[in-house]
DNA sequence: AATGAATGAGCATTCATTCAT
DNA sequence: AATGAATGAATGCTCATTCAT
């Protein structure tokens, strides 16, 4: 039975070999099939095991648990995401060009329009590594401000730990929202361009001082960072 | 693992209206204090009936499958969280106040920091309701653009669609982002002015007609809304 | 939950008046379009009384549980066929003749092809009225040998009660298996004229006294009748 | 009420057939135990199993469902009794011998009293495999026929397909009968005369070629086989 | 490393029946 | 006579995981 929040970090047999890496590679394969032929209700591991060609046991050999399979998938997919953001603005010449460029990575990281994606993005959750779902925002976050101050935005500084927050977030969260609605925005221009503008907009806020905007428009909460 | 998108949607008996509210409230109640207690793993039907003190087949009565209970819970604190969003732009003098006052109330809404938000949230995803999470911010989008025109950054026209679609995304993602990775910002003021700072700067660079920001800087991908 | 064998026997709330009657037959009409619409399994007490336009406990005050209902659904059939049985073989000018049309009564009554019939079959082998099942041969066999004598295969005396036995079983046998086989033979004349020679051969053996055909053949077992 | 016409085909686990053997032996030894001292209701794969001493997933493993396991033992016994019938026309010297000898066997194949072989027929029945319940008729047919001809009934010549149904569902619908009904005549010699005199009946009026008895004697229906 | 048979706790859901109104 | 909300026992089946081979 699925005991939510499972360990899904202790890697059993470490692939070293060529022969053990094959052997994810073929789960992995395994699991995407039965994923996008037969939905994540059909996904059991010993559906997979028997489509991966190999026997439940050798599967756990490879994989804790079941979630950890799911965890796994998610992370490279994140992982690839990450390393296109990074090779989009090292390509870009200037600072909005490359904002333009990594959000239009970060678009296509975060799954088109397939469900495999959501499925995968599900599972991060479900597992409690929601966080981990940002990493690429932040990436781009970091990229932006550390490898190009001055370009992007005229900014020398950064942001702080909590604009840094929202910034992402923001960002990862118009475009899960994107592929969990099924909207129609999902891969136009139109949302390209205002993702850029959500993240240039707050940047020159943030870069211009306006901290005090709603300074005098109404009492603040009190409650300190626990 | 839950059975993926059943039909939550059918109401069984709709008896007289009083008892009935009676008695769904009870399995709200019952419900509410599983998750609590115990946690979303012990969350089952017969559980439900017997701490609400009736039997299944009752509980059957009013709801065609577990997941129903908690989309309705869920439902429900979303309609309670959109009512205080009016309520607190309502009681503001100006729309900066206003926007400050409903952002509080949406981060409020979703769920301060307690687990069973993040279970009824969980829910609507896993349902495919998870359009629904953006309804509240949507009333906050259309209220402040609407009901109070050149109030809130002196705007006198609205949003256009996908506009739209980003600022309300982009706020519930961050507070999502806050309550699924717990996160320390969660309820404090720098978040609020954070988003505050979002909401506003985005209106301000749609208001001001910016739009052609990134206009030079690359190639813009190509495809339609599908 | 469906305890076999029910007693299915007890009725309640005597359907004297006409008011009765037409609720009987209401309900027999629900479980009819069930049946048909929907098939044995979706047949329940509480769809057929929805169906009726009836409580479940109006239902319940004309029949003592569900499979009551079916049992005197089958019943009427049953009575049905026994009349046309009747009347077949009051039409009849010869004993021939008689066979014949009593046969083509037996088949037409015991159902054509629909799977209503065979629900209704099954429903009285389930509750332990198998026996039943051969009423209406029985009354056939009744029927031919008494109220015809000398004119069906010149007999002027009657069968031996296995004799009858034999002969009123094979003869619903046969059917029967049409009707549960879904036989291509189901309604054709090249059944209708086999039962008819099966019925006439076993009678004119029987009446030309062979009895002792297979006497010498072989070692006949011992047990007497219990 | 049994779901209806499941899948009772499709086997689970194949394993090395040693051992294999051994656990669907004790199924249905497990099975037959319970059907003869508690009966059909008491028929449950939880009960099976722990009566079997394996685990539920473990009977799973080898039935696809509850059905499947009693549909499994019908077809055992069912090819019991073909293969004595077969045992039986063998050992015999004449043709008539034989034809005792085989009705013997059906008889005795189909359950003598209890009620176990009525569980089993019953669930063929309601699984669709009405068929197969005449096998062992037909095969006693086909011996009858051609493994003797000119022995029996001085036949050189087979029957016709609907006349080959009729002479077996006949015989079957004979015993079944008696099975279900309980009767008194199950297991006399009465009975198993009364049974070759049908048979031989038949089958003589067959090779004597009078299929035009009923010829004038009424108008015969028109419909062609489907 | 691999196998795969065995495990068994766990749970949603149904539906015949009752009985207070 | 009719209602219909409430009852709750009963059960088939899944599937993650183990471990002897």
């Amino acid at each position: 039975m699925a005991r939510r929040q499972q360990i899904t970090e202790i890697k059993r047999r470490i692939p070293h070999q060529a022969r053990a890496r094959d052997t994810v590679e073929t789960i992995f394969e395994a699991a995407i099939r039965i994923l996008r032929r037969e939905g994540l209700d059909a996904l059991n591991t010993n559906h997979i095991a028997e489509t991966a060609g190999i026997s439940v046991g050798t599967l756990y050999g490879y994989f804790p648990n079941k979630q950890a399979i799911l965890v796994a998938m998610a992370r490279r997919e994140l992982e690839k995401t990450e390393a296109s953001i990074r090779a989009a603005i090292a390509r870009s010449a200037s600072g909005t060009e490359a904002a333009r460029a990594a959000i239009r990575a970060l678009i296509r990281g975060f799954g088109g329009q397939n469900s495999l994606r959501r499925d995968l993005l599900q599972a991060m959750v479900v597992n409690g590594h929601y966080a981990e779902l940002a990493r690429p925002a932040e990436n781009f976050a970091r990229l932006m401000l550390k490898a190009a101050p001055g370009q992007f935005a005229n900014m020398s500084v950064g942001l702080t730990e909590p604009q840094a927050f929202v910034l992402t977030r923001a960002l990862v969260g118009v475009i899960r929202a994107a592929v969990f609605e099924n909207s129609t925005w999902m891969g136009t221009d139109a949302l390209e361009d205002e993702l850029v503008r959500l993240a240039q907009s707050y940047v020159r806020s943030v870069a211009s001082g306006l901290n005090s905007i709603g300074g005098q428009g109404g009492p603040r909460s009190n409650q300190a960072p626990r």
